[in-house]
DNA sequence: ATTATTTACGCAAACGATTGCGTAAAATAG
DNA sequence: CTATTTTACGCAATCGTTTGCGTAAATAAT
């Protein structure tokens, strides 16, 4: 009974790889079978008017019998267009881009376009070398949220030109000739400080992301307006800028802890949110549970840490679709007049207990 | 003085607009400037042995001067490869499978290749769509977790054959006839069920996943083994098989704790680890504090948890690095004779303070 | 000096589709 | 019944490379 069961699997073995030497069915493979040419069988399979309803029938029934799919590199090479769009993110394990791509995938899949993930790990090199990279590729559009240092990256979009369509998302440029959508970064500061106020905290410290980039300027705006709304001052000591290593956050946490003693956080990023948490939680206690955090973060399980991390959590999902509806409608209308849009989406405060 | 920055970007804009109706430059292009040949500028560029230094050295630093990139599609069509392999994960979101992308990514970039990430969100339909897809674009080869129903996805598979080089991580087939990367899941559920045993539990119940794929019956097998080496029967009430919607691990959960209230939980993935933890939690004192629980997670900021998350972390990274590599050996050496490669490594507990 | 062999390049056919144009046959118009 | 239009298809160029083969000129061998 094993024997036989081994026949049988070496038989299809067999079998697989004779299949295997086929190579894909092509227009020309049709068209002989057919007795048509390769230029009707192109047209009768995309219903073309020029074409025979009888013919058109029995091509794409042919087509159809036997598997018959477009080599897309071939359809890429003459059209000039791939059909798909690429997203820079710096990491795609932050919650927060994950739930971006997902949006951005869920609209681009239900137009016939893929979405090709890069990650940057926030070095502004791969960035480049990514972006040279995908306009090589000949991507039809790109999603992009800058990394931390702009400048370089600029001058490489600047040299694409619009040669390739861009959105921006959450990282935004400052000038008006682009296409960017992001969530209300200054309401939602100024709403997780007002909150935090609220709960009778004054010192306030700020975790601010690099200096320099939209979503930071942005925050810090929300949260000094915050402060002076509620008559407190803005102290400059408790303001500290980090970018996305480890290293810098953890410095400028313990120096505010050993200088200043603030009684709560307001951090600008994911990560950041997560650093202070662990900061704090190893204050000796009381301070540990009575500081209050409050972070931007998407993060899933934010709501099971315990003391609770208050969560300002984007629409991220959202945010992925309408860049990507965006870019496809740049993609589409190229040439025509454009008209650059800028969508700007409430974030909402959570884990407020 | 503003009127004279605004006029410096207008003219800024117009001459890159300019610039932007310049199509990319081709072979042809440098073959007509330089009075050649296209084939001699083709091989001039990579440094054949059948053009001359003098000519190589012209064309190679024109090319460079005009900033030429030869047209991937083009090259794509005519070679039949694509230089990118395609990676196949449930989640990108989830942490073991980001940390294997970034092992993919950091060999693949190494060799010249592209490295395009899809998602199934667990839908065995999307998942058939996906490797479709990636067979249609060519794709030089697949790295794939298959999602929990296998048969449509073996079936699938098959139909690929060998025309497709194939890597599988984390979640394999059990018939020797492919490449397979995994973690050693049965001695990390044995050291996990032990670690918990030693910590006096005995009561420990189990959250698999779906039952039938790899991953979970190794865990299975490694729990059961660690029981029974501790003398402690195998209870099946203990045992409960979750797929991936928060809901059935919910029921399960519930069930569990109303009928036989565990002293401490076993979870096999990412996910049923926080659906536990958050189910632990919500439980009266002082039980939530006393249940222990022990998951598979690679996610980064589980160590913040308390009370504890105690977590197997799989080697992710590496798991991503020798899958591409395998990967890349297969897809360079087609056509010669297929050695299927078995890699196992280990994983470690942590988090048990 | 004659023949054989390199050397250094060009021609043209691929790769697999799309598409403008040309043209028989069929249909309609005059 | 001829003239014109429409219908239904084929030819061949094209997208930008790569590559097998052919061949002059230059060099080497006899």
């Amino acid at each position: 009974m094993k024997f036989i069961m081994q026949c049988i699997n070496s038989l299809t073995f067999e079998k697989n790889l004779v299949m295997d030497q086929e190579r894909p069915v092509k227009l020309s493979d049709i068209s002989k079978a057919l007795n048509l040419s390769v230029s009707t069988v192109s047209r009768a399979l995309k219903d073309s008017h020029e074409i025979g309803e009888e013919t058109k029938r029995i091509v794409q029934s042919y087509a159809s019998k036997v598997n018959y799919r477009p080599n897309l590199i071939a359809q890429s090479l003459k059209q000039m267009n791939t059909r798909y769009m690429a997203i820079i993110v710096p990491e795609i394990s932050n919650s927060f881009f994950a739930e971006i791509v997902n949006g951005v995938e869920f609209v681009a899949n239900n137009h016939g376009y893929h979405v090709v993930i890069y990650q940057t790990h926030d070095s502004t090199e791969r960035e480049i070398n990514i972006i040279r990279d995908i306009v090589h590729r000949k991507a039809d559009g790109l999603l992009l949220s800058p990394s931390t240092n702009q400048t370089d990256v600029n001058e490489v979009m600047k040299s694409i030109g619009a040669k390739l369509p861009v959105v921006y998302f959450d990282r935004v440029p400052s000038d008006n000739y682009c296409h960017k959508v992001v969530c209300d970064n200054y309401q939602a500061a100024f709403d997780a400080t007002t909150w935090l106020i609220q709960q009778g905290k004054r010192r306030i410290a700020h975790m601010a992301g690099p200096s320099g980039i939209s979503i930071s300027i942005e925050r810090l705006a929300g949260y000094s307006a915050a402060l002076l709304h509620a008559g407190i001052s803005v102290d400059p000591n408790l303001i500290r800028y980090s970018n996305f290593l480890a290293r810098e956050a953890w410095d400028n946490l313990r120096e505010l802890e050993e200088k200043y003693q603030p009684d709560a956080y307001f951090a600008s990023s994911d990560r950041l949110s997560f650093y202070c948490y662990e900061a704090v939680q190893m204050l000796p206690e009381p301070r540990a549970s009575e500081v209050k955090i409050v972070g931007f973060t998407n993060a899933t399980f934010a709501h099971l840490l315990r003391p609770k991390l208050s969560a300002i959590v984007q629409p991220a999902f959202d945010m992925g679709k309408i860049s990507a509806e965006m870019l496809l409608n740049t993609i589409t209308k190229k040439n025509k007049d454009i008209e650059y849009g800028f969508i700007k989406l409430p974030a909402v405060l959570k884990n407020t207990e």
